[in-house]
DNA sequence: TTAGGGTTAG
């Protein structure tokens, strides 16, 4: 079928006619049917990606046609080859004229400046006029668009005929420019047009909405497009395409983060249809909200299908691994990486450092670390937050001396936030100004937050609160709360009440507004003041997140809460509990009981002291001989340790000489020899 | 023979 732009109409008619005489002259005279049969074979071996088996055919044939030459421009392409295929192509000029499929694979694959030869040389031509080289230049276009797709919309607007393709094209072109609001309206007029659409249309369509990047309000109007084509997708049986399962899984995950609904896209697909990305993104769909499943699916993967995890499925494990802070799968992930042979691999390398550190284990991360080679900013930046979060400031900041690569606005948070956990306010201040001063990177509410830490801990509270009037946005729920525990830490009741009020305003749902005005007042012995901001709490129906400590014993993560009455061993774990404390007060323990901050007697709030989740978890790792895989014990827990715990395991790791690593809320506290990493602050 | 689903720095 042939079809012209205006102003082509003439360059089109030559082409027509030569190309219906050659159709003609092949009529009279067919190729021989060994030319054909040769034709076949390569093409067989080129589509399977034996392009050395294929061109050496080629280079044998005594007579080649057209077809021969594109046959193995085509799979060269198809493998990402720019360089042999411009050598075929300008090898193919002087004999033949390239046709429409010749264009469009060479455009597939075109940088911008090829790109822009090879239209150069279509118009010249006339062949920019055919529909396969339309939809490739649109697709180049939006592959290569410096102007968001201004020249695909030329080439879209001055088509006179558009098939699918050509719609298909357009919609990952917006979707790939986060423009998946336009995508939609493309596709309502593909519909008013009386076009059939196909998966791929929905794909395309389905995975635009999710590489927009929006606020809150036009996320659900997102969501309800996605629902929209949910729906088109099952009464069509769309959904059933791989594909199509894929990108919803996608959707939900990133617009609603509604686990359930990506599990039941997942269950709708047949068991026999699934493939490893659509087990990757399942996977990926579960690894921030229940990692847990993560390696559910992964195993029931192995079991269902005959598949070998890529480094696609291995990087999400190690995420998995990473977000459930057990260093016993990360290393068991790790060993099935190198067996599968990926070495060198940036990806899953980058994905290790970040599993290791999170698992409580930087001398592993290092280790990755050292041996890449070659690194990315991402290795960089997750190596520098390794530091960060260890309390290794200095390490970090020399490493950024060391990069070989241009930082970007992630490398200064983790250097911000190495400065805020180490309270290096000279060198924090110096960050900032390089970043804007020397990279040219704007700080974005992440940097302002950092430097509201800094300034805010190390007790320079009118500073902090000039960045926060002075920024160039309006701050957050993240600025307003380092405001707030920086207003904790110095007793500034005043300031605090101010910042709790933004928080509560910015984050109704968050209990850190409630609880840390609540805590100021306490600590002030304003118990009144305190309880009436606990009641208010409770009548927005905000909850306190419960202190809870997690401890790795055996192959078991045991689980403590606050007080541990439902603990089965809890008996045990006191009396234990009891001949330590006796101890610990003999070489220097003394409760600190200001940590305690409700309205009781002294010796109650020593009792409460005592049961905090970590020393439970502490005591019961050490009665079950810890963590038997290494010297460390390790303890997570899901909020800021608080100043007797801090003490008291200090203490612990002098008495009875043990490393215990404890991960709370904000960063790792590594205690040894009676000291603790962060210098005692945090 | 053009388009078309999954990964890393919270």
């Amino acid at each position: 079928m042939l079809h012209f732009r205006s102003g082509h109409i003439s360059g089109g008619f030559r082409l027509l006619t030569s190309l219906a005489l050659k159709t003609i002259r092949r009529y009279i005279h067919p190729p021989p049917p060994d030319l054909i049969a040769t034709n076949n074979v390569i093409n067989e071996h080129a589509k399977r990606g034996n392009l050395h088996l294929a061109h050496h055919m080629f280079a044998q044939m005594p007579h080649k046609n057209i077809f021969s030459w594109t046959i193995l421009i085509s799979g060269y392409a198809q493998r990402g080859k720019l360089e042999q295929c411009f050598l075929l192509f300008s090898q193919m000029l002087p004999h033949h004229r390239p046709n429409e499929f010749a264009y469009a694979s060479l455009l597939s694959l075109c940088d911008h400046r090829h790109g822009l030869q090879v239209h150069g040389l279509a118009s010249k031509t006339g062949f920019d006029a055919w529909i396969y080289v339309a939809n490739a230049l649109i697709a180049f276009y939006w592959k290569n668009s410096c102007s968001a797709g201004v020249e695909a919309w030329r080439v879209f607007q001055e088509m006179n005929f558009r098939n699918l393709v050509t719609y298909n094209s357009m919609i990952k072109g917006l979707g790939m420019q986060e423009q998946g609001h336009k995508a939609m309206i493309l596709f309502v007029k593909m519909l008013s047009d009386e076009l059939d659409f196909d998966h791929a249309t929905l794909l395309s369509l389905i995975s635009s909405l999710c590489a927009v990047n929006v606020g809150s309000e036009k996320a659900m109007v997102l969501l309800n497009c996605l629902l929209l084509l949910h729906c088109v997708s099952v009464k069509t049986g769309l959904n059933l395409d791989v594909g199509v399962a894929t990108s919803l899984i996608k959707g939900y995950s990133a617009l609603s983060g509604d686990v359930g609904a990506c599990r039941k896209v997942f269950l709708e697909t047949g068991v026999m249809d699934r493939d490893i990305v659509l087990w990757t993104g399942v996977m990926t769909a579960s690894v921030e909200r229940d990692p847990a499943r993560v390696l559910v699916f992964f195993n029931q993967m192995r079991r269902e299908g005959d598949f070998y995890p890529d480094c696609y499925v291995f990087t999400v494990l190690l995420k998995a691994c990473a977000n459930l802070v057990t260093e016993r799968a990360a290393a068991a992930v790790h060993s099935q990486v190198v067996r599968a042979g990926f070495v060198n691999v940036v990806e899953l390398d980058n994905a290790l450092i970040h599993a290791y550190s999170r698992c409580g284990s930087i001398d592993n991360a290092e280790q990755v670390f050292y041996e890449m080679s070659s690194r990315d900013v991402v290795s960089w930046n997750s190596i520098l937050k390794a530091y960060a979060v260890h309390g290794k400031a200095e390490t970090a900041l020399d490493f950024f001396r060391q990069m070989n690569v241009a930082p970007d606005e992630a490398t200064f948070v983790a250097l911000l936030s190495s400065c805020s956990h180490a309270g290096m306010v000279k060198e924090g201040t110096n960050v900032f100004d390089t970043m804007r001063e020397k990279y040219g990177i704007v700080p974005q509410l992440d940097h302002y937050a950092c430097m509201v830490d800094i300034l805010g801990r190390s007790g320079r509270l009118s500073e902090a609160e000039n960045i926060i009037r002075n920024m160039p946005m309006q701050p957050d729920s993240v600025i307003w709360s380092a405001f707030l525990g920086a207003c904790r830490k110095h007793g500034e009741t005043k300031a605090a009440q101010l910042a709790s009020r933004n928080l509560q305003e910015l984050d109704p749902d968050n209990s850190l507004g409630y609880v840390m005005i609540s805590n100021i007042y306490c600590s002030a012995n304003s118990f009144g003041e305190g309880d009436l901001i606990r009641k208010k709490m409770d009548k927005a129906g905000v909850r306190k997140e419960p202190g809870l400590s997690w401890t790795e014993v055996g192959h078991t993560l045991h689980e403590f809460a606050s007080g541990g009455k439902r603990h089965p061993q809890i008996k045990a774990i006191r009396a234990y509990l009891d001949e330590l404390l006796r101890q610990l007060k003999e070489i220097g323990y003394v409760p600190e009981t200001s940590a305690v901050l409700f309205d009781v007697e002294e010796e109650h709030k020593e009792e409460q002291l005592y049961l905090h989740s970590e020393k439970l978890a502490l005591v019961f790792s050490l009665m079950n001989g810890g963590d038997s895989s290494c010297n460390v014990i390790k303890i997570i827990k899901n909020i800021r340790i608080c100043l007797d715990c801090h003490n008291f395991l200090r203490l612990t790791s002098k008495l009875l000489g043990k490393a215990i690593v404890v991960r709370d809320a904000n960063r790792f506290h590594h205690f040894r020899d009676g000291a603790c990493s962060c210098n005692d602050y945090w």
